[in-house]
RNA sequence: GACUUGGUAGCUCAGCUGGUAGAGCAUUACACUUUUAAUGUAAGGGUCCUGGGUUCGAAUCCCAGCCAUGUCACCA
């Protein structure tokens, strides 16, 4: 415990010496928050409003009978208040009392609450004149100290790691943290209005699964004790929504929280969000133009009320074909065809380091990251990629070697993944078979055997856009507490 | 997993070629009736990430470890 702390906690008994419960309990209504207050100012002078508001202190400038304290509310704004002995109520203008209460006992990070009127002090700040103030809650753990002049904050609480583990200390010292997380959690609500819209069903799949299916990763390994049984945190919830549309659904979606038992950059979380839904009787060619009109309605949204400096939404969105985008940044000409040994000879004359057991998706997707992918600003579709990297697509009409893929980049980086669902069940099978895979999951492939509609399916990282809308390069930075050792 | 940069007061950071720790804000005390990065005076506050080693002497040099940043690999 540091000296502040100890300092705090004498405090706290003195204050209930005095007779003041430090966490009281009641309702505490309001009738402004600051935002509100600063929008509404010369309304609020001219009509003498009494305001109510609480908040928490971020800074205290003590005079001999007066003081200045900021406090800052939910609304992320900062207000001044201002007391002098002579404007608090009666009950206060003991000196010992008021002193001893408000001068030596509040702290910065108490949160407080108080009435009074607004008024414009002699250096023109906008500040409230209270005469009632209640202590709600005694903040024992000193907060950093923030300063500001000309809305320039002074002093930070920057260091990544203790701003992560302490989150909480975050949202309340740095600006624009908990904006971050409103508009994540506004893209989620738009985007479920949006597909509500096209009335698709919202569903919960199971996270313990037997086994972790619909992707390719490590996963998270589980126990449960009465089956004596291992589960695993799902990789993907990808099969289980398709298993429903064969029961029938209109179109399903899911937020999905998946865990991959991986490492931690900047574009991945040990857990993390996707959006999945399916919806029967279309293709990927109808999810793309679906896309582009979802992400215009949310880009129209949140540019209301956030400037969106990486990317414009409202260009068109460009398509080039997988093979044709490769081969705009190598110097040979590839396509499904190409075989392994072309692909390995490719692989060592553009200094790509690849291993032995890699497979020909393995070895062109390494191209496609290292040479290819970052080139890619605008949001991008790459379309129709090769049957040996997609096992869950179904293929082309005229082409039994690509799929019907798509991919959106963004920025260099993957957003979204869609296919025309691969419902032949036979060939279903063989391609897992092909995979080398421990376990596959039968379950699944007895719902294609029973038939499952012409689908289209998509996932979309939400972190990764929601990092994107909210011009961050870091999806730590959108996730409230990302994962730490 | 590899490399990179870092870990010193509540916060942000200095600390050179080794000589047992500094600043600003925060804290404490006093002063001050409208300040605003309030001000003035004084004071207190440190397991220098951990463990070894070298040395008369280590925050500093060396080794190992822990945690984090960034890049890469893994994550089709």
């Amino acid at each position: 415990m540091n000296y502040q702390e100890i300092n705090r906690i004498k405090k706290l008994k003195k204050i209930k010496l005095l007779g003041i419960n430090p966490y009281p309990s009641k309702i505490y209504k309001i009738n402004y928050n600051i935002k509100k207050i600063l929008n509404n100012k010369n309304f609020l002078i001219n009509n003498n409003k009494i305001l109510i508001i609480t908040g928490r202190i971020i800074n205290i400038r003590n005079m001999k009978n007066s003081s200045f304290i900021d406090i800052k509310d939910y609304s992320d704004y900062i207000i001044q208040l201002y007391y002098n002995i002579n404007n608090l109520n009666i009950k206060y203008k003991n000196n010992k009392y008021y002193i001893n209460l408000f001068k030596k006992y509040l702290d910065i990070g108490d949160i407080i609450y108080v009435k009074g009127k607004l008024f414009l002090t002699k250096v023109k700040e906008y500040t409230i004149l209270i005469n009632k103030i209640i202590l709600l809650s005694k903040s024992i753990y000193p907060i950093p100290n923030i300063k500001i002049k000309n809305n320039k904050i002074y002093y930070k609480f920057k260091n990544k790691e203790k701003r992560y583990r302490m989150r909480y200390i975050d949202l309340i010292i740095n600006n624009n943290i908990k904006k971050n997380f409103i508009i994540r959690t506004l893209i989620i609500n738009y985007i479920r209005k949006f597909l509500n819209k096209i009335n698709l069903i919202e569903v919960d799949t199971p996270i313990l699964q037997n086994i972790p299916g619909g992707a390719n990763a490590k996963p998270f390994i589980t126990y449960h004790n009465k089956f004596k049984k291992y589960y695993y945190l799902r990789i993907s919830n990808e099969l289980f929504l398709k298993k429903l549309i064969v029961g029938g659904f209109k179109g399903v979606y899911e937020f999905s929280r998946n865990f991959r038992n991986e490492s931690i950059d900047k574009i991945h979380n040990p857990e993390f969000t996707i959006l999945e839904f399916y919806i029967p009787y279309k293709n990927y060619i109808w999810m793309m133009k679906f896309i582009k009109k979802l992400f215009n309605y949310i880009y129209k949204k949140i540019l209301k009320i956030n400037n969106i400096n990486i990317i414009n939404f409202t260009n068109k969105f460009k398509k080039i074909k997988f093979f044709n985008f490769i081969n705009k940044y190598i110097n040979f000409k590839i396509n499904e065809n190409t075989s392994k040994k072309k692909l390995i000879k490719l692989s060592n004359i553009l200094n790509i380091k690849i291993n032995k057991n890699y497979n020909k998706d393995k070895i062109i997707d390494n191209i496609f990251n290292l040479l290819c992918k970052n080139n890619i600003k605008s949001p991008t579709f790459i379309y129709d990629y090769p049957k040996y990297m997609s096992p869950l697509a179904k293929c082309k009409n005229n082409n039994s070697l690509l799929t019907e893929r798509f991919e959106l980049y963004i920025n260099g980086i993957e957003i979204a993944n869609a296919y025309s669902e691969l419902n032949d069940p036979i060939e279903q099978l063989n391609r897992f078979k092909k995979q080398n895979k421990k376990n596959i999951d039968k379950d699944f492939i007895k719902a294609l055997k029973i038939g499952m509609p012409p689908t289209v399916g998509i996932g979309i990282g939400i972190d990764r856009l929601i990092a994107l809308f909210t011009n961050n390069n870091n999806i730590q930075e959108v996730i409230l507490f990302p994962q730490m050792k």
